[in-house]
DNA sequence: CCTATTAAATGGAACGTTCCAATAAATCAA
DNA sequence: TTGATTTATTGGAACGTTCCATTTAATAGG
């Protein structure tokens, strides 16, 4: 029912007696009109089912409350987290974040991109696609729409960024599997031409050196950034002459792929090969064996990105500091026991 | 650079030497103008950096290109694997589907609903919060936008439903519970406000009545729809008298609570407790023991959905036919061996 | 009672697009 | 050449808001 071209202010005004202006003060809780107009126009306003024309408010306005979250892959449950903290925050400023997936696709992220754009955004939180060419973002710079990454950048940009600490995350787990007596490490999963796979692998490679192990005894391969890929560095790392006996992992669903394959080798996670991973998704805790991660506060990183984006916009500058999270290593089960005090044969191996 | 204001269709016409109504040909796609002229214009909409304002030409379309898509757990994988299979079908109708949680929070479901309606979506593919009231979509159905229920439904409304056969998936899973031999069941999760909990506890009954399970020996526990949810299940389950031996799960999240509650009692999924979950994320195959689970289908759910979704659109008409996916059972190791024939391990095929 | 001040309410122009009706230019039929 | 037809292009009004400058009503000061 209710007439089927939709009400507008002017309906509104005339349903209450009073001209389009007044309801548009009381439609933006202006204190010049009196108590008792308001009323009589917020009457109104529910009796002709009145919905808000944002658009074209906008138009006047310039500037929409609108903030789109784009995210690299909506599978990974760390993305579901990430944008969990960042609802938080949002949500007690009265905005409502919109998200969108890219699918880890540079060519659906330049679409989301600019259906955004056009959209009106007042701002983007963006994780961007594997591959993004360096000018993806002119478009957003130049029409002055803030924007923040979260978790990944691009390499020579001068957009603020939220991320933790991958360098140091990477170095406490490498640090950790070589205090367990390992001698061949590898990294597994990741492509370079991510910023973030720079710093991790930077961190790894620190440790190994500092620590002793040669560059010889550690094993690059990469791989996709998720369960799949993990399977597939563990089967090429596995035809080696001298296969690593341990791994960190790119991210947890790398870590999680890598067990995968163990298993289907018949091989233990932990006493059999090592593995942590990175991100510490809920997940983590709770596979078995529960998997050892580096812990990045992700709904934290949330509230930051968010955080920042409000002040961007609000302070109408353009510029704001890159924050770097902090990390800490929660070991868990999947590097099992020391290797040295490796007496004790494990379930599967047979003997005993 | 590029001028601080933003260029509009007008700033395009002076570059290009034509009028406002050409360049807003050209932006359609028109095949009214001449190609030399198009060219022209499109060079000019390159050189001041337009971006389209769509906000304003919805003012005059009435009908934008917007979906939205509201979810009631964007932590739970599902979800992303029935987002995945809308935006596959959007992608290729040229639409980017925007995604907002609600957290199962009626209230902030509310806000959302009315932010995406002010934002001038052409329809909505919704998944209702737990506790929603039947008047929640009132103002869609008013305003004629068009709504499609997707995995869950309300109870008396006229809305499209894309949904499993909850029913028949449940009677599946209960019936293959009881051919293994269990005696004493139980469902676990979910609370009883939601249509689906209905169903599939409705099947899980009419299995056990069918199948000679008597009432007394059946057990429900409700709770919430999570990993939370399942430990909380299985703890009051056991402190039954004569506690079940198998548990069907209102869904996998809360079969891998289910487990984990088994894990930490020292009990082994399968063997000591049988554990069936619904919907069939890609995580129940890799879970450690592998979950027998009913299949829906999950991202071609999401691809029926956005189907009928643009039919909705394109046809005005406000009625669709609801749709009810088939499923099926998928047997993997978490029920354990037969209750009866215990002795023997599991070989698939035996006999040449 | 008149004027100055404050409080409330209002009309009109603008925002950036689309669409219709109208014009201008090119082509054709005779 | 003229008029009819087709092909390209264009100006103006409209869409639903906001905001500024005014007007009108109410209140206070003398």
């Amino acid at each position: 029912m209710a007439s089927r071209a939709k009400a507008t202010i002017f309906d509104i005004a005339r349903e209450a007696g009073v001209s389009k202006s007044t309801v548009s003060l009381v439609l933006q809780g202006s204190g010049l009109i009196r108590p008792e107009t308001a009323v009589k126009v917020r009457k109104a306003i529910e009796d002709v089912g009145y919905v808000y024309n944002r658009g074209a408010a906008n138009l006047r306005k310039a500037h929409s409350n609108v903030i789109g979250m784009v995210i690299n892959d909506l599978t990974n449950p760390f993305f579901a987290e990430l944008a969990v903290g960042m609802e938080r925050v949002f949500q007690s400023a009265g905005i409502v974040p919109f998200i969108a997936n890219t699918a880890e696709n540079p060519v659906r992220q330049e679409e989301v991109l600019k259906s955004l754009m056009e959209q009106g955004v007042a701002g983007l939180i963006v994780s961007p696609a594997r591959g993004t060419t360096p000018g993806a973002f002119r478009r957003l710079e130049l029409a002055g729409v803030p924007v923040v990454f979260a978790m990944r950048r691009l390499p020579e940009s001068r957009i603020p960024v939220i991320a933790p600490d991958n360098h140091r995350g990477a170095y406490l787990a490498a640090a950790h599997l070589i205090a367990k007596g390992h001698r061949r490490l590898a990294f597994f999963g990741g492509t370079s031409d991510l910023v973030v796979y720079q710093e991790r692998l930077g961190g790894f490679r620190e440790a190994c050196e500092t620590l002793g192990i040669s560059a010889r005894d550690v094993l690059v391969v990469e791989g996709e950034t998720n369960r799949r890929g993990g399977l597939a560095c563990l089967d090429t790392a596995l035809t080696m002459a001298e296969p690593p006996t341990a791994a960190l992992c790119f991210n947890d669903a790398v870590a999680f792929g890598v067990m995968l394959a163990l298993r289907k080798r018949r091989l233990e996670p932990g006493p059999d090969f090592a593995v942590v991973g990175f991100d510490d998704v809920v997940e983590a805790e709770h596979y078995m064996p529960a998997l050892t991660s580096v812990a990045v506060d992700t709904a934290g990183l949330g509230e930051r990105a968010a955080h920042v984006m409000l002040k961007l916009i609000q302070s109408r500058t353009t510029r704001a500091e890159d924050h770097i999270g902090a990390v800490n290593l929660v070991v868990r089960e999947s590097c099992g026991p020391d290797l040295r005090t490796r007496n004790r044969p494990t379930g599967t191996g047979g003997a005993a």
